[in-house]
RNA sequence: GGCCUGUUCGUCUAGUGGACUAGGACGCCGCCCUCUCAAGGCAGAAACAGGGAUUCGAAUUCCCUACGGGCCA
């Protein structure tokens, strides 16, 4: 058995979206499964469309995911250049061996020629499609364009008649009239290769095993399949992945918000969390798995249970997903992990502090970002809820009671020993049966007076952490602020 | 428009002619737990696109239609 060689060759057009970071995954999943090579290679060949970082922002959502390359940028390996635009000269060889074999031929036919000739097709309702002029031509015609300085592109001469049929590991055989099979340009007059030239050619020299990509390329495999058999080449194995569709079913774009690998990274997604459910999005192992880690899918991915059909990506299931791996976490890891978050919403979080919440809001948090508002007031030194939110429904018309009620609780804590969670609740208990307050809404008040946020961390452990000094001088501050809605009393 | 491709619960999927009263998961609904919110436990609703054909028997094979998607402009 031949070593498995695959490769993932990205455009440096912008952050990978999520659908082309999954045929990644199924790439690197495929080649880590068979012991086999996994190549990056960066098809850069269409100046226009370029990104300044990116390169960068393709290699960084491919770390952030541990995807790691065997060969490609930054490590090198023995079939380089693996950027195509410094392998310019190995397509334009290959192109010309094309025309002097009679498998493609020059073509001096300019835009505006073209743009004529398409519409003229549009107006008849016919396919577009190159008509063939310069297919045909005499050499004396040929000669008199070379010399008026016309620049040819080159085109593959596409058998007139018959079918192109070609294998695909997840489509099976897949068949196309020629006559349906443009004269597709293979190089561009300022000497780049257009795509169909510039794969074949390099999958070949890279001696690829299977291509793997999206099967919005299904339409280009005759090309493809035509070009190797111009060459006399081997065509490697060919797999096309079904697509990622947005929750409207089209083709997933920014129009679908964020999409990019390195936007879930800011939204505090777990790149453990993001494998797992890329790989389940058109692969499945059994009918009832659906959490493996990375060795898992390593020892279990294989091709051949890869779903045909295109999958709308279920942002609800990333997140249970998320939240179940935020779970798995130990206390330390998720503090390590929540910290970044916190430095970038600007809150010094003492590190004994997070350290005693990161186990509050485990269960709570479904994205790392969510600790943020889970947690702010812990590290802040005064909070600002208003009489309104401290009224809530508990304590509706009676801010005079509610105030009462603060102060009770004030005296409570101050005389408490020891200041734990356990204490905090016994003592806190007594407190609303003896006044007669609703544990809730007794409770309810002191969360917004020390939270001033409704969903908190439960409320004992919150208290213990935030200490005796600080959670007194909340609930004195809301007292006074209960005391200033009060009405004025009769005197 | 032409060509290609796909179609099982809302979503991801299991299913390769009889074990299917179609299984699992997310989500949803209800109950339990409960200081809020989660997590957790239990229970529930929910799908073979339609029509033909083959067969004793079809989600599973074939054909047609419909719909979705992609590519070419």
């Amino acid at each position: 058995m031949t070593l498995v060689r695959v490769r993932y060759a990205p455009s440096p057009t912008g952050a990978p979206h999520i659908g082309n970071i999954r045929t990644a995954l199924f790439t690197w999943l495929f080649a880590r499964h068979h012991g086999g090579k996994f190549i990056v290679r960066i098809e850069d060949t269409d100046q226009a469309r370029e990104v300044d970082n990116g390169l960068e922002l393709i290699l960084e959502s491919l770390r952030w995911l541990g995807l790691d390359w065997d060969e490609g940028p930054g490590v090198g390996g023995p079939f380089g250049p693996y950027s195509q635009s410094e392998r310019l000269p190995l397509y334009q060889k290959w192109a010309h061996w094309l025309v002097e074999h009679s498998h493609a031929y020059r073509c001096y036919c300019t835009t505006e020629r073209l743009e004529q000739m398409r519409k003229d097709q549009e107006a008849r309702k016919q396919s577009p499609g190159y008509d063939r002029r310069c297919r045909f031509m005499s050499d004396a015609e040929r000669r008199a364009k070379e010399q008026s300085g016309i620049v040819p592109v080159i085109r593959l001469a596409v058998p007139l008649s018959g079918a192109t049929t070609y294998h695909d590991l997840i489509h099976g055989d897949v068949t196309f009239d020629n006559k349906n099979i443009d004269d597709q340009v293979l190089l561009k007059s300022d000497g780049f290769p257009t795509y169909h030239l510039a794969v074949v050619v390099d999958d070949h020299e890279m001696q690829i095993t299977h291509i793997t990509r999206g099967d919005d390329w299904i339409s280009s495999g005759p090309k493809h399949a035509l070009l190797y058999r111009a060459f006399g080449w081997e065509m490697p194995a060919l797999a096309q992945l079904p697509m990622t569709l947005g929750p409207d079913r089209k083709k997933l774009s920014k129009r679908h918000g964020s999409t990019s690998v390195i936007d879930f990274r800011e939204q505090g997604y777990l790149p453990e969390a993001m494998i797992n459910f890329l790989a389940r999005l058109g692969w499945s192992y059994d009918d009832h798995t659906e959490i493996f880690s990375r060795d898992e899918l390593i020892r279990l991915f294989d091709l051949d249970r890869v779903h045909p059909s295109a999958a709308i990506f279920d942002m609800e299931k990333l997140n249970w997903l998320n939240g179940h791996y935020i779970r798995a976490l130990s206390t330390l890891e998720l503090a390590q992990r929540v910290r970044p978050f916190l430095d970038a919403a600007g809150l010094e979080g003492d590190n004994d502090v997070l350290l005693a919440v990161t186990p509050l809001i485990q269960t709570r948090i479904k994205t790392l970002k969510e600790a943020v508002s889970l947690t702010d007031f812990f590290f802040v030194e005064r909070v600002e809820p208003s009489a309104a939110q401290l009224l809530g429904k508990g304590f509706g018309g009676r801010p005079d009671q509610a105030a009462d009620a603060i102060g009770a609780v004030i005296d409570t804590l101050r005389a408490l020993s020891p200041f734990d969670a356990p204490a905090l609740e016994q003592a806190l208990r007594a407190l609303a049966e003896r006044s007669n307050f609703k544990t809730g809404a007794l409770f309810t008040l002191v969360r917004e007076a020390i939270t001033a946020r409704s969903v908190t961390p439960p409320l004992f452990d919150t208290i213990a952490i935030l200490g005796r000094e600080r959670t007194c001088a909340r609930l004195e501050h809301a007292r006074r602020v209960l005391q200033a809605a009060a009405p004025i009393q009769a005197p």
